[in-house]
RNA sequence: GCCCGCGUGGCGGAACUGGCAGACGCGCAGGACUUAAAAUCCUGUUGUAGCAAUACAGUACCGGUUCGAUUCCGGUCGCGGGCACCA
C-alpha cells in the first residue's frame, strides 16, 4: 500500500465522525474511564505542539482502554475568558465574543486534524452563559456558606493591564501577563477562604496519585507550620501583644519584638510612642515598596525601635525592646514575631545592625559568628535545660504556656486567601449587588445566569474600575432583599475560576437545572486520569480541588477529590533547545506537519521524541524517522503470506511487544512503546514476511498511536467495523521467551563472554555450558574457582583467585 | 538560603527490583539502485590501539559497599525546576 497519509486522515476522521463511535455514553454495564486533558486557551496564535503533546497522552490511554472493552469519557473544551482575548479586543477593536468564537472554530478545527478522539458532543465553552451560569451559582453557593469575604488590602496592581493580580499571578514583582512591574495600591478585595480548605487540601493529597513533586508542591504552597501562639504583655498597657512561633522552646532566648509595618498596635497606642515621626517615616518608606522589592533586601535589616512600649517575656518576667521592621509580615501569622537572635539569622542579622543582646539557648553553634539554627542541648532556659531533642522540649514548653494560660499550640499555613475579583470585561460577571441599607445582597439564584453586558469600549478605566461600572442600565438596579435603588458589583471574576470546575460540566453539559446530574457524576467521578503541565499544578490544581472539596461538603457532588491521576508532560522546546517563542523564531506549528508529513507522523513524534515527562529539543529529522516508519508499516501487506508455520522468532517477539507496549502506556513510557514496535517492524523485515492475524495484532498495537493508518489497514483486511473499537490483543507469558536465551558470563565481575543456554535452565547445567566456552575456560585457567553466581536467566559470575 | 529533580555516544534517548551499558530513532560514513540527484534499501557507527580476531578504558568527578554499580551510600562540580525575610 503506498502510504497516502492525507487521504487516509482525512477518510477516517470523517467516518469517526459520522458515525459517533467516539461518543461516551452516559450509564453503561462496561466499566467506565474518564480521561482528562487540560483544555486550551484558545489563543489567536491556534495550537502548539505542545497542545499535541499534552492531549496525546491521554488520547492514546483513551484508545487503549475504548479497545480494552471500557466505557471512555474523553472530553475537550475551551477556556475563553481572559486577558489576551481581551487585550486583543481592545487592540483591534472588535467585540472579545467574536474573537473568541473565531478562536474556538479555528482550534476545533486543528484539534479535528489531528485525529483525536474527543466527544465533540460535550464541548464546553466557560464564556457561553449556560456554562458561566453555573460558574456564578458556585459563587453564590460559597457567599451563602460564608467562604466569601471582602477586605481591603494593598493589592498587586498591574499599571499597564490596570488590574489587581493575586500573589501568585505577579510572582517577582512582574505582572504575569504583561511582564511589567507591578505596584502595590489600597484597594477592596474579594477573597474567597481557601485558607479554611487548606487542612483538606493537605490531606487529600494521601488519597490521589499525583508524582511525588507534584504532591511536594502542593505541600509547599499550602505551607502548613506546626508552632504555638504565645501571648506578651506590654509594659504599662492591658494589652497583649500575641505572636506565632515554631520554636517556643526557645523563648528563653528571646531578647526583643518585632511587629510589621502595618500592625494595629501602632495606631492604637500612638499617643504612647515618643518617636511616632521617625515611625511614620519608615511606614511611608515601607509602603512604597513593592512586595517584590521588600523580600529582594534579604540581608539588610531595617527597622525604628518603638519607644515607649516595652514588652515582657512570659516566662521569666524580662522587659524587652519592641521595633518595627519589614523583615515581618502582617500576611502571616500575628505580624508580630518574638526575635530570638541565637538561633534565626534574621533576628541575628537584625540584632547586629540594632547592637540588641543575644542569647545562647541551645548549645551547638558559635553564636558570635552566626545564629545556630541545629539541634543541641537547651541552656539558659530554666525548666526547658537539658532537653535534646527538639520535639520534647516543644511539648514541654506548650504543655506549660498552656498551664500558665499564655500560649497554646497552633498551625499556620503559607497558603493565603484567593483574591477573587478583577477590573476587567472579559470574564464572569460578580453576582453581587450592593444596597445602601441591606449591605451586599447576592443575586438571586433564579435570576442566574447575571449576563455579562455587552459593551462597546473594553478598556478599564483609569481608576482601575472595570468596564462594566461605565454600563448605568447594568450598575443601577433594585436590591433583592428590600426594593431600594443598589448597585451591582463590577468587577469580574479571575480566570481561574471557569476552569475551575470544567470537568463536571462535561459529564452533564446541556443541564439547566443543575451544574451536573447527580446519578451521571455518580457514574463518571472521579476523574481517572488528567494530563496537564507542571505549570499548573500548584493555581489550577487547587484552586479546582477546592472547589471540588467545597462541592462535596454541599453534597453537590459525590467524590471528595476531583482526580483520582495526575501526570505531567515535559516541554517541547526549540529545535535550538530553547523555549519556543515567537521573538526567537523557533516555532513549530503542527498543522504544517499535519500537511507535511501527517497527523499520525506527528503524534507519533511526539510521543516518541523523549521521556515524556522532559523537556526535549524538536528535531526535524527525527520526525522524518517516524514517517519513514508508518510507511514501513504501510507496506507490510506485500509480505503478508497466508501458508502455515509460524516463525518462533516472530511469535516471541510479538508477544512480547504485546507486554510491553500495554504496560507502557499504562506508565506513560510513550517512547519505548513506540520503540517496541519499531523493533518489531526490525524482526518482520528480517524474517521477510508475516501473517495476516500477526499483522492485526501489529496494527491494534499501533492504532493508539497512529489510528488513521492502522484503521486504514484494517479495513482493507475486510473488517467492516472499526479498529478502533477492536478488542487489545492479550499475550501469552509462556510465548514472550525463547527456548533458548543469552546470558553474560563474567569472571570477577568482567564480562568475558555470553553463552546460549536453556531458559530456565538448572544450575548446573548453565554452569558447565559456561565453562566449557572458550574465553570464559581461557580466564579460569590456572586459578582457584572461589564461587559460582548464577542469577536465573540474567548473568553467570565466576570469583576466582 | 531551603526543598525537589537531573548529569549516559555527534544528537534525542534506552537499560525491569543491583546483573551483557548505549535498545529505538536521528545524524554521519561506506555501498546498492539512478545518466545524476532526491527517495528507498543494505552495511557500519562509544572511545583508544590494531588489517583483524581482540585488548584496554568508559554512564560529570573523587571515594565506599558488593561476586557484580548508570542503578545503593558519602563527598565535589555542573544544570534545571519550585519556594523564599513564612517567624
Amino acid at each position: 500500500m503506498r502510504y497516502n497519509f492525507k487521504q487516509i486522515e482525512q477518510k477516517w476522521q470523517k467516518e469517526w465522525d459520522e458515525k459517533k463511535i467516539f461518543q461516551a455514553q452516559d450509564f453503561s454495564d462496561k466499566p467506565k474511564f474518564y480521561g482528562l486533558v487540560e483544555f486550551p486557551y484558545p489563543s489567536g496564535a491556534g495550537m502548539h505542539v505542545g497542545h499535541i503533546k499534552a492531549y496525546s497522552s491521554i488520547e492514546v490511554v483513551a484508545r487503549k482502554r475504548r479497545m480494552q472493552g471500557y466505557n471512555v469519557l474523553f472530553p475537550i473544551g475551551f477556556d475563553a475568558f481572559g486577558l489576551p482575548t481581551e487585550n486583543y479586543a481592545v487592540k483591534t477593536n472588535t467585540h472579545p465574543r467574536i474573537i473568541t468564537d473565531t478562536n474556538i472554530e479555528k482550534f476545533s478545527n486543528q484539534l479535528r486534524k489531528v485525529g483525536f478522539s474527543f466527544d465533540w458532543s460535550r464541548v464546553v465553552d466557560t464564556t457561553d452563559e449556560k456554562y458561566y451560569k453555573w460558574t456564578q451559582w458556585i459563587f453564590l453557593k460559597m457567599f451563602e456558606k460564608g467562604l466569601v469575604f471582602r477586605d481591603n488590602a494593598l493589592v498587586n496592581y498591574c499599571p499597564h493591564c490596570k488590574v489587581v493580580l493575586s500573589n501568585e499571578d505577579s510572582q517577582g514583582g512582574k505582572c504575569d501577563i504583561c511582564h511589567s512591574d507591578v505596584i502595590q495600591k489600597p484597594k477592596t478585595v474579594w477573597y474567597l477562604k481557601i485558607t479554611e480548605y487548606a487542612d483538606k487540601l493537605l490531606q487529600g493529597l494521601s488519597d490521589v496519585d499525583y508524582p511525588d513533586n507534584v504532591k511536594q508542591q502542593q505541600e509547599n504552597w499550602i505551607g502548613k507550620s506546626t508552632g504555638a501562639f504565645v501571648d506578651f504583655s506590654l509594659d504599662g498597657i492591658d494589652e497583649k501583644l500575641q505572636i506565632y512561633t515554631t520554636r517556643p522552646d526557645t523563648l528563653f532566648g528571646v531578647t526583643f519584638m518585632v511587629i510589621a509595618p502595618e500592625h494595629p498596635l501602632i495606631d492604637k497606642y500612638a499617643d504612647r510612642i515618643g518617636n511616632m515621626d521617625a515611625i511614620e517615616n519608615y511606614r511611608n518608606e515601607c509602603a512604597k515598596k513593592t512586595e517584590f522589592e521588600r523580600t529582594q533586601l534579604v540581608k539588610d535589616k531595617t527597622g525604628v525601635k518603638i519607644e515607649g512600649i516595652e514588652a515582657i517575656n512570659p516566662l521569666n518576667g524580662k522587659k524587652i525592646p519592641v521595633f518595627i521592621a519589614d523583615y515581618v509580615m502582617m500576611g502571616y501569622g500575628t505580624g508580630a514575631i518574638m526575635a530570638v537572635p541565637a538561633h534565626d539569622q534574621r533576628d541575628y542579622d537584625f540584632a547586629k545592625a540594632f547592637g540588641v543582646d543575644i542569647i545562647e539557648v541551645i548549645k551547638g553553634g558559635d553564636i558570635t559568628k552566626e545564629a545556630y539554627t541545629g539541634d543541641g542541648e537547651m541552656v539558659n532556659s530554666d525548666f526547658l535545660n537539658g532537653f535534646t531533642n527538639k520535639k520534647d522540649s516543644i511539648a514541654k514548653v506548650i504543655e506549660e504556656l498552656t498551664k500558665r494560660g499564655i500560649g497554646t499550640a497552633g498551625v499556620q499555613f503559607k497558603m493565603k486567601d484567593w483574591a477573587f475579583n478583577r477590573q476587567r470585561y472579559w470574564g464572569e460577571p460578580i453576582p453581587l449587588i450592593h444596597c445602601p441599607s441591606c449591605g451586599v445582597v447576592p443575586v438571586p439564584y433564579e435570576e442566574l445566569p447575571l449576563i455579562l453586558p455587552n459593551v462597546e469600549q473594553f478598556e478599564p478605566g483609569e481608576d482601575g474600575q472595570s468596564p462594566l461600572a461605565k454600563i448605568e442600565s447594568y450598575v443601577n438596579c433594585k436590591c433583592p432583599k428590600c426594593g431600594a435603588d443598589a448597585k451591582r458589583e463590577t468587577d469580574t471574576m479571575p480566570q481561574w475560576a471557569g476552569s475551575s470546575w470544567y470537568f463536571l460540566r462535561y459529564i452533564d453539559p446541556n443541564n439547566d437545572n443543575a451544574l451536573a446530574d447527580m446519578e451521571k457524576l455518580k457514574y463518571w467521578m472521579p476523574v481517572d486520569w488528567y494530563n496537564g503541565g507542571m505549570e499548573h499544578v500548584t493555581r489550577h490544581m487547587i484552586y479546582s480541588r477546592f472547589w471540588h472539596h467545597f462541592l462535596y461538603d454541599q453534597g453537590i457532588v459525590n467524590t471528595k477529590e476531583p482526580y483520582a491521576k495526575r501526570t505531567i508532560q515535559g516541554l517541547i522546546l526549540g529545535p535550538d533547545g530553547d523555549k519556543m517563542s515567537k521573538s526567537k523564531g523557533n516555532v513549530v506549528d503542527p498543522l504544517d506537519i499535519v500537511e507535511e508529513l501527517g497527523a499520525d507522523t506527528l503524534r507519533v513524534y511526539v510521543l516518541f521524541m523523549g521521556d515524556y515527562g522532559a523537556a526535549t529539543p524538536w528535531n526535524d529529522s527525527s520526525v522524518r524517522g517516524c514517517k519513514r516508519f508508518l510507511e514501513r508499516v504501510a507496506s507490510l501487506e506485500e509480505i503478508v503470506t497466508e501458508e502455515k508455520g509460524e516463525t518462533k522468532e516472530l511469535t516471541v517477539a510479538l508477544h512480547k511487544a504485546i507486554k510491553k507496549v500495554s504496560s507502557d502506556i499504562e506508565e506513560t513510557k510513550f517512547n519505548t512503546a513506540i520503540a517496541t514496535l519499531m523493533s518489531l517492524i526490525n524482526t518482520i523485515t528480517k524474517v521477510g514476511k508475516l501473517t495476516g492475524e500477526e499483522l492485526e495484532i501489529f496494527i491494534k498495537l499501533l492504532a493508539p498511536f497512529a489510528p488513521h493508518l492502522a484503521e486504514e489497514i484494517w479495513h482493507n483486511r475486510g473488517h467492516e467495523d472499526f479498529i478502533a473499537l477492536a478488542q487489545w490483543p492479550a499475550y501469552d507469558e509462556s510465548k514472550t521467551v525463547e527456548d533458548n536465551i543469552e546470558v553474560g558470563v563474567q569472571v570477577n565481575g568482567k564480562l568475558k563472554n555470553t553463552v546460549s543456554i536453556p531458559f530456565n535452565g538448572e544450575k548446573d547445567e548453565v554452569l558447565s555450558i559456561a565453562k566449557s566456552d572458550e574465553k570464559v575456560a581461557a580466564a579460569l585457567a590456572g586459578k582457584n574457582l572461589v564461587k559460582e553466581i548464577y542469577v536465573p536467566n540474567k548473568i553467570i559470575n565466576f570469583v576466582v583467585k
